[in-house]
DNA sequence: CCTTGACCTTCCCGTCACTGGAAGCCCCAT
DNA sequence: ATGGGGCTTCCAGTGACGGGAAGGTCAAGG
């Protein structure tokens, strides 16, 4: 299978495809005129790291988790911790971006958005003194 | 006052206020010694632009608003647009959060974490076919 | 007067995970 | 043989800075 097809079938970009190629996620082989050629475990890992990526794991996860999935002898709490840690990522940024959307929607409300200058929005970012 | 005690005073990084002279946000003084020179008005608009980028704006919004806060003819509608196309895209980003954090949880807690190599989380990137 | 150390300057590279684009080769159909 | 699509590599850019090098400046102490 050539790249296009693979990105087709996998939903990711041939750019990202041969991205990971770069950084080592994956290791197709190359016809003779260069082409890469893709068998189905190349497939099959970019799935998985598509899906990874969706979770929004860092690539240096995706590296760790895909380690650990071709570990036939791998400790699933090595697994648990990783995604763990990443929620708790997940978690903190939920939180900021709650916290931003309180301030903003206040904000929002409080402003009479017409054709007038006064402005709590303005007012608070300038230091609402 | 100097870079540092703009910074200090504003709670920027001085790498960060040299970078927003460097794209034109602001525009401190020179000294003849080629020190940056920062008026009451320098500190302030560092101010306004520290607390609109913990609010989550980008630094085209901060510019955005940077100059309708210096307009005194400004309509605080076009304040009002810039914030609430702000929110939705906190709230889009929330959304997506949420649902990794979802589905990260649910295989987090379907996850023994022993020694064992069984793991259902590797199994759902693998496609849990 | 000299040195030391803190402060300031510019400049360039690195971050993260790609994305866009240029230049050029390869393959198939007409 | 020509055209169009697909493939290759390589280089540059994204956003918003951060790290660090090389070198100028200033105030205090010996």
């Amino acid at each position: 299978m050539n790249i296009g097809d693979v990105a087709t079938r996998t939903g990711l970009p041939a750019k990202t495809i041969r991205y990971y190629e770069d950084i080592g996620l994956i290791k197709p082989l190359r016809d003779d005129n260069g082409y890469r050629r893709f068998r189905d475990q190349d497939v099959h890992k970019l799935n998985f790291l598509g899906r990874a990526r969706a979770l929004g794991f860092t690539i240096e996860d995706c590296r760790t988790l895909l380690a650990l999935y071709e570990d036939e002898t791998r400790a699933s709490a090595d697994v648990k911790r990783v995604a763990r840690q990443h929620l708790t990522q997940i978690e903190a940024k939920i939180a900021d971006l709650n916290a931003m959307r309180g301030t903003l929607s206040h904000l929002i409300e409080a402003c009479a958005g017409d054709d007038r200058p006064d402005c709590p929005i303005l007012k608070d970012l300038g230091g609402n003194s």
